[in-house]
DNA sequence: TCAGTGATTAGG
DNA sequence: CTAATCACTGAG
């Protein structure tokens, strides 16, 4: 059986944990249809006050609070007024950090993912060790990867944009 | 390529 | 209160 992954994985930078959370999975527990396990293929990194492309770069908000707190937590946002972005901080306290959940096997877009597993406003601030609806669960099995432009950020400038903060499993 | 769609944010 | 913006998707 497999291990669900303890606050202690997320509490590091997330340059770190972004690539490490490729080849694991991404467990949803709904009331019908039950548990249910997906390989995450694709994620990307959102770093800091300073990243300009990170929500956090203007600052603490109601909306940014949660990346402020330390790491393990989900942060969950509506975009386009259609689609609920799924994300993990990362990090220590006061250190704003997140993941965005991209793609898993078989579900290529974040936007899809959420609408698939009926992510919405209600995960906001839920924690990954702790809870009884999501987490992480540790895979065994060596991950290839490639890095790339993070996707949808144009407004962020060129250092920011062109930085590969994106990490895609290979040969899924 | 481009519009749909509504929360969030800054500003008056 | 107003108006701009937006880490996307699916249709054409």
């Amino acid at each position: 059986m497999y291990e669900k992954l303890t606050k202690e994985f997320f509490l590091r930078d997330v340059l770190e944990v972004a690539p490490d959370l490729l080849g694991k999975y991404l467990v949803i527990n709904q009331k019908k249809g039950g548990i249910t396990r997906y390989l995450i293929t694709e994620v990307e990194a959102y770093r800091g006050e300073e990243d300009k492309a990170c929500h956090a770069s203007k600052g603490r908000t109601k909306r940014t609070e949660i990346m402020y707190h330390e790491g393990g937590k989900i942060y969950v946002y509506l975009v386009y007024g259609m689609y609920w972005m799924l994300n993990i901080v990362t990090g220590e306290k006061d250190n704003p950090q997140a993941v965005l959940i991209r793609g898993v096997k078989n579900f290529q877009g974040p936007g899809i993912l959420s609408r698939k597993f009926k992510i919405n406003g209600s995960f906001y601030g839920e924690d990954l060790s702790d809870s009884n609806r999501i987490w992480i669960e540790n895979s065994y099995k060596k991950s290839d990867f490639y890095t790339a432009p993070r996707i949808g950020i144009n407004y962020a400038g060129d250092e920011w944009k062109n930085k590969s903060w994106r990490f895609v499993l290979k040969d899924e």
